[in-house]
DNA sequence: AAACCAAATGCAAAACGTTCGCAGCGCGTT
DNA sequence: AACGCGCTGCGAACGTTTTGCATTTGGTTT
């Protein structure tokens, strides 16, 4: 079964977010609709700093920290690490788990989603040589992108 | 051209990275030689916090940070991220850029090298694809190991 | 509609890995 | 042995993330 994108799947509207929050026994608030809200308007992964000052600071960074563990922890989100030592966190569609890739330009940051994920026979060979289990991976590539080449 | 893993590399005396150093200018200092002995003495990547705790502390930590610095910089060792926000770093053999990756266990933090990577091909067709130049790519594994399994 | 309560928020402080400034020390050279 | 620059130790600062606590708020019950 190939992977299709995770862009192949439908975004989550914001009452069915509201929706499984409180599904959740969780509380569909003001900071939290805000942080939902920026997050459905950006298709890359946001640092929680960019996604703080999208709301125009309506809430606390704190609560953005808050916010955007509890929809990790529901798994509404996906985090991921450049290798900067800051979190990037992005929206999940409806039945996507959120696994792909990202090719970043070293000189401006600008991100290209890589939708394939060509390492999962790979992930099968190294847990059975291993003797490892629910082997998972975290893959990104980084390059230069064309309009930093020309300058 | 197959990676043959860097583990088939013969790595370096500690009068080869003396040489090195002196050779860019730099010093063989007391607190470079304990660094550089405690890395050889480790086959995974360590970290800084457990460098400057395996020279028993007789140096500071912040000469830690610098040394390894300056290592890197000197493509003497190699940075790893294991999506944690902490550093760590591998001593490089001779002739060894360093590119591997590792299977981590995420309970105990278990590390086994990967000598192997399957990625080049398909960093060549991201290239082509998005127009970036100089593409290289970060991918560890993670997984529960065997004794884990069993807790 | 009012009361209720647990959950969530804002604010400030702290924790964490890491970097930096600076006075003094020591490696390599003369 | 003396010199000079690079390096060190120490403490302070950094940027990101976490936490404690008093107050507020969303969702529920009366
Ligand atoms: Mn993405
Ligand atoms: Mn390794
Ligand atoms: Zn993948
Ligand atoms: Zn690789």
């Amino acid at each position: 079964m190939p992977c299709r994108g995770h862009h192949h799947h439908k975004p989550r509207s914001l009452s069915e977010l509201a929706a499984r929050l409180r599904g959740g026994a969780k509380k569909f608030t003001g900071p939290r609709k805000a942080v939902l809200e920026v997050l459905a308007a950006h298709p890359h992964p946001m640092t929680i700093k960019d996604v703080h000052s999208e709301t125009k600071s309506e809430c606390d960074l704190a609560t953005v920290y808050r916010a955007l563990h509890l929809l990790e922890e529901m798994e509404l989100v996906k985090r991921f690490d450049f290798g900067d030592g800051i979190a990037r966190f992005e929206l999940l569609a409806e039945g996507d788990d959120g696994h792909h890739h990202h090719l970043i330009c070293t000189e401006c940051s600008d991100i290209i989603e890589i939708e394939e994920c060509f390492t999962e026979s790979l992930e099968e060979k190294i847990a059975e040589r291993s003797g490892f289990k629910a082997v998972t991976h975290k893959l990104e590539f980084f390059g230069i992108c064309p309009d930093c080449q020309k300058r």
